[in-house]
Order: C-alpha cells, then sequence, then structure tokens
DNA sequence: GGTGACAGAAAAGTAACTTG
DNA sequence: CAAGTTACTTTTCTGTCACC
C-alpha cells in the first residue's frame, strides 16, 4: 500500500503539527460537518446553538453544555439545525498531553464521553478552555503545564460527570505495562501495528508481552488489532456511504482482499451486503 | 516475573480472477 | 469499475521450553 493510493481525507490531519501536541479553536458552525476521525483526541464543549451530533453513527441532540471526548477510534458527524449556529470550544490533543495514569482510567472505557454539564459545571469547564486560549494565544514561560494541567482537570471532571454505565464496566488487565498498551493501541489501531513495537512501548520482550496480553484480555494480540479495526470498519459501514475500499484502508487494513475474508469471517456477511441489507431494513421500518 | 531461542501456526499480503 | 473470491507466498505471532 503506497501513499499515494490512500483518499487524500484519510491522511492525517494538518490540524496538528508535529511539534504540538494540543491546539485549541473556538469553532462557529452553521453548516454540516461531514463524518471524520482524528488521530488524536477531542474534547468539545458547546456554548450555544443546537443541533445533531452522530457519535459513531448514534445520533444525540446537542446544545449548551453538550460536552464530548472522541478517541481515535470513534467518528463523528456534526448537523446544525436549520438556521442555528453552533459555537463551540474544541481542543484537540495526543496522549502526550496527559499522565499515563489518566490515560488508562480515561480510556479503559469503550464509549466515547458525552454528556450534559449543568450551569456550575459549564463555568468551570469555560474557565479552563479560557485559560488554555489564552496561554497558547502568547507563548509564556510554562505554558505547556498550564495547559495539560488544565486538559487533565477538564478530563477528570468529564470522567466524574459522566460514570460508565453499567454494562461497560469493563474488567481491565492489572498489567499496568498491558494497560498501557491497550491505551496506545486504542490511538494507534490504524496504523502499521508490530507487536514486537507495541512489546517494547510496554517495557516487555516481545513473547511474555504476547503470552500476558493473551492472558489479560483474552484475545491475542493480532486478534485484538483485528478485532478493533473490524468494529472500526462495521461502523463505518453502517453509518457511512464511504466506498469499502476507502473503510478498508481507513480502518487499518492494508489489503483489501484481507478485509473482505475477514469482515465475512467476524460478522458472517462482506461488508458490501452488510450496507445493503441494512439498507433494506431500514426501508421496510420506514425509518 | 521475567528473558531468549525456536518451530509450528496463523495472519496478512499478492496476484489473478469472477461478479454485478 | 468497485466489490468480492481464491490459491498461493511471505511475514508475523504464539506457545513451549530451558534458563535466570
Amino acid at each position: 500500500m503506497k501513499n499515494q493510493d490512500i483518499p487524500e481525507r484519510l491522511l492525517n490531519d494538518q490540524h496538528m503539527d508535529s511539534l504540538s501536541s494540543f491546539r485549541m479553536y473556538q469553532h462557529t458552525l452553521d453548516r454540516t460537518i461531514d463524518t471524520h476521525w482524528h488521530q488524536f483526541y477531542e474534547l468539545a464543549l458547546v456554548l450555544s446553538g443546537t443541533g445533531i451530533h452522530s457519535i459513531n453513527g448514534a445520533p444525540l441532540r446537542m446544545g449548551r453544555g453538550h460536552v464530548f471526548l472522541l478517541t481515535p477510534a470513534d467518528f463523528h458527524r456534526i448537523d446544525p439545525d436549520p438556521g442555528q449556529t453552533l459555537r463551540l470550544y474544541n481542543l484537540i490533543f495526543t496522549e502526550r498531553m496527559i499522565s499515563d495514569k489518566l490515560a488508562g482510567h480515561l480510556f479503559e472505557r469503550s464509549n466515547a464521553y458525552h454528556c450534559e454539564y449543568g450551569q456550575e459545571e459549564f463555568t468551570e469547564a469555560e474557565r479552563e478552555f479560557e485559560r488554555i486560549l489564552s496561554e497558547s494565544a502568547e507563548w509564556r514561560e510554562h505554558g505547556d503545564i498550564i495547559v495539560q494541567g488544565c486538559i487533565e482537570r477538564l478530563l477528570v471532571d468529564l470522567s466524574r460527570s459522566c460514570p460508565p454505565s453499567e454494562k461497560e464496566e469493563a474488567v481491565l488487565p492489572v498489567h499496568p505495562s498491558i494497560r498501557k498498551a491497550l491505551v496506545y493501541l486504542q490511538h494507534h489501531f490504524r496504523s502499521p501495528l508490530l507487536l514486537e513495537d507495541v512489546a517494547r512501548l510496554a517495557g516487555l520482550s516481545a513473547n511474555y508481552f504476547s503470552e500476558s496480553f493473551a492472558k489479560q484480555t483474552g484475545l491475542t494480540f493480532q486478534a485484538y488489532v483485528r478485532d478493533m479495526r473490524l468494529q472500526f470498519a462495521k461502523s463505518l459501514v453502517s453509518a457511512t456511504d464511504l466506498p469499502i475500499t476507502e473503510i478498508c484502508y481507513a480502518s487499518g487494513f492494508n489489503t483489501l482482499a484481507y478485509f473482505e475474508r475477514a469482515f465475512k469471517t467476524r460478522y458472517r456477511v462482506s461488508p458490501g451486503n452488510l450496507r445493503r441489507l441494512e439498507a433494506d431494513l431500514a426501508g421496510t421500518v420506514g425509518v
């Protein structure tokens, strides 16, 4: 797979240069932002306006106080209501901006975070976002430490405000190295991955890593990564009309043949057929 | 709890093809 | 022309074992 074959939109974002680990925006949206995803984390707070926010294909109402955190494993789409302008703080950052401890805690859950802030929480969050804005507007000494503090406070508040639902109370590997690897995988599962590299990152030998990983997650390393990619691909198949080929590469697969094979083995149906089946179903139900 | 060697197993890629 | 299949090859992983 050569780079020139990958559709432009799937290559990683121009939004963040390699030097900085975060970027802060104040967005004003009056038109649809079509389905997209990032290599980094995205935290946002809606200041005003209303619309529909679809996270991984699931639509949610959004308005003032709506807050969400997306990981690189999520994709989303924003449709402002007709005549409405959405204003929001938008912060993107890489895992370098947060401590291992916080990353491990936040991203052990499977779903994206989203909830509605009350006035008090809203004011708190607004203050942190404002501080990040002012720190990034002009460089001052140790600005990075301030920003990191703001981001970490925002994230802790968010996790307190939207506790995980019962059903997703995942049992997590206790082994700190494996936890670290899982956080890394969540961030990088769409990129080429070698067990050896992830093992090194986790600080274990390849063999022992492979063994411990399987023991703690119940899946082998390869199966785990493949499942993450397939899950992402399946959501895209269902929620978008992107071509299957594009979804294949976007999900981290390098060949269409293998992708089709793996998809069919896992879901008993080829990607294209799944899309047609779901379209038919939606048609008969009248959605 | 952990490493390193190693063989066999499984995954992933290639290429050529069919289908609609 | 994109999607899907298949036989075949190459690469990578996993399980086992000896050892610390």
